[in-house]
DNA sequence: CATGAATGAGTTTTCATTCAT
DNA sequence: CATGAATGAAAACTCATTCAT
């Protein structure tokens, strides 16, 4: 059925991308076949590469995607009026959710494409930047404090995100996960908050 | 290579387990073949088969022998006299270079096996339990607070680690992720030590 | 490009012919796709089928247009006043330039298509006829020896003039076959001329 | 069915090459699957990737092992006694078959591979060497004239096989090759022989 | 008529696994 | 026991062809 609206190409793409993420998610890279993900769209795997030259570089779409999903929910709540939302457990319950339909193997996969990963550190790097722009503001407002390494809370936050949703993956507790988060997270911000909170 | 001694069998999967593991953690569990491993030993695939039934049951047993040398040596530092150490950068050195020797997406390959997660579940959780036994010891010795919360910080510690590891392996800044580990590990642990340290 | 009028049809077609023809020549008839061709036209695959039922029927067409202006040619040459032209260097230079731009393995290609094949006996025995139609003139006019089996001079010409494109096609000194060209072209027409020439 | 014979892996190749030959030969490169190579030996696809790397590496191999099998006759002919053999259709109708078992399409795959165009012109080039060393001592044995230009005959007479085999596999009558090769064969030679021949 | 999205059969290639020697 | 040749099932990718718009 051939589509004649302008800008088909790029809902069709978006739909693949979309597939090709649950599918890459829940199975895995190595585990997800061309076929795996036509089949997902009710489509034959020739469509797709009508819109991907091969399966990496679907597999390198999906991935900057998803990266920029990432990147846009952790500014806005940088940028939120509650910062210490992050150290919730309601924040890390969305986290799982996300993770979940993410992958943690995507960024294996990932990790071994040179390509993926200078966009990545790029985007990190990008990420980081407006962080360190944001929290000058919050500085001069006095809600953070002027001594504060935030580097080193920022890395260890993310960090501890992602290592505790690994665990979980890996079969840990969530609850415990929750919990830990809620705690090391807290304890972390109150390391560069001025008024301090439990 | 001695072929027909008696307890040349178990050597024999040893050696076995020793090149998968070399193999797997450099280049994962699914861009390593059968003739990789073969050939890294100097064995014919028939060989590997004599000893291990199929590719997975040698990777459980890559991965089962892996995580027993883990559980080892974290239980290790706990025993020992500077519980600190763990704090160090010096620590976090020594967990990268045995990372990169084991390979992460070893543990997500892992993920995917209900046998493997079961049993690494069991392992994590004895070793959870030797932990707050000596917990236990340590409290009474007035090393650790009695009002301490050791669950959580136990698996702060491990999430952080993890969590740092993959960045590091992902692109992140060796160094930012060293320092990040010594000021976090110093926050949580004096969260539960009696004595102050910095 | 006009759409409607009348004698279009002929002159789509004509233009997709022109385009295969240079594609074919360029690439062989495999490793041209229907896609490279309709690319070059700026118009879509689609289209071709509309003037051509299958790429075995365009190549079909297309080798018979290359046929018959070949034929031509030849023909041309033979009833030309000065019959030593044929072997000249010039002569042959125009040669290469021709079958560059047509491809041998579209010889090939046909030699594997019956149709083609007996289309193609059917042209070269109508060229041949004529050409030994216009021999007999030649020698009433005493230009041709009358003994002369003007037939092997024809197939050696023509072999002579395929196999040393073919020699330079594959690899070998234009010169070289330039020069061979001239020489033995020149030692078949004395063959059959009066005249003798050197 | 593993054959531990230590020359059983040559044979393999061997057995391999002819089948594939064969299959090329007859129905080109593009035309001829790895499936059908395959078949004809009655093996499976696997088992041929065992030996070549690629159908590009079993082509260049197939096709190596041809020009070395061509280059070997052509040399015997020259240093034999009655050079003028070559001239005679017995010798031609040799090629013919030959031809007919090496495939002219593999030539022009050949051509655009820059290896096997490498390896050819090399080949061709000791060819002519040892061609004209040879001449050398015909020469100095009064055989050959000494004011002969052999390159121009060697070349000639070469595109002239290569022309009239052409021919005949589309599709020109064998006879008229044959007698055309005969005659024309005769007078190259003339050029050059000190004593004349018809 | 023209378009180009979709199809699906075909092709190359890989690799865990088996088994005759 | 060890070997490595052979298998066969899968996977990625291509492309002539069709057909709804």
């Amino acid at each position: 059925m051939p589509k004649v609206i302008p800008e088909y190409k790029e809902k069709a793409k978006q739909r693949i991308i979309e597939a090709a993420t649950r599918a890459f998610a829940q199975n895995g890279y190595h585990q997800t076949s061309m076929d795996n993900i036509a089949e997902l769209l009710g489509v034959s795997k020739g469509a797709i590469y009508q819109y991907f030259k091969s399966k990496q570089q679907l597999f390198f779409d999906v991935f900057q995607s998803a990266l920029i999903v990432q990147k846009d929910e952790v500014m806005s709540i940088i940028l939120s009026d509650n910062p210490l939302y992050i150290a919730s457990e309601e924040f890390f319950e969305t986290k799982i959710s996300r993770a979940r339909s993410f992958g943690l193997d995507m960024f294996l996969e990932a990790a071994r494409n040179e390509a993926i990963k200078t966009r990545m550190t790029k985007i990190y790097d990008r990420s980081y930047a407006e962080f360190t722009k944001h929290v000058e503001d919050l500085k001069n407002q006095g809600v953070i404090k002027r001594s504060a390494d935030v580097g080193v809370v920022w890395r260890g936050l993310i960090a501890l995100r992602d290592g505790l949703l690994s665990s979980v993956f890996l079969g840990a507790d969530t609850s415990d996960a929750k919990k830990t988060w809620q705690k090391v997270a807290t304890l972390l911000l109150n390391e560069i908050l001025v008024k301090e909170t439990g």
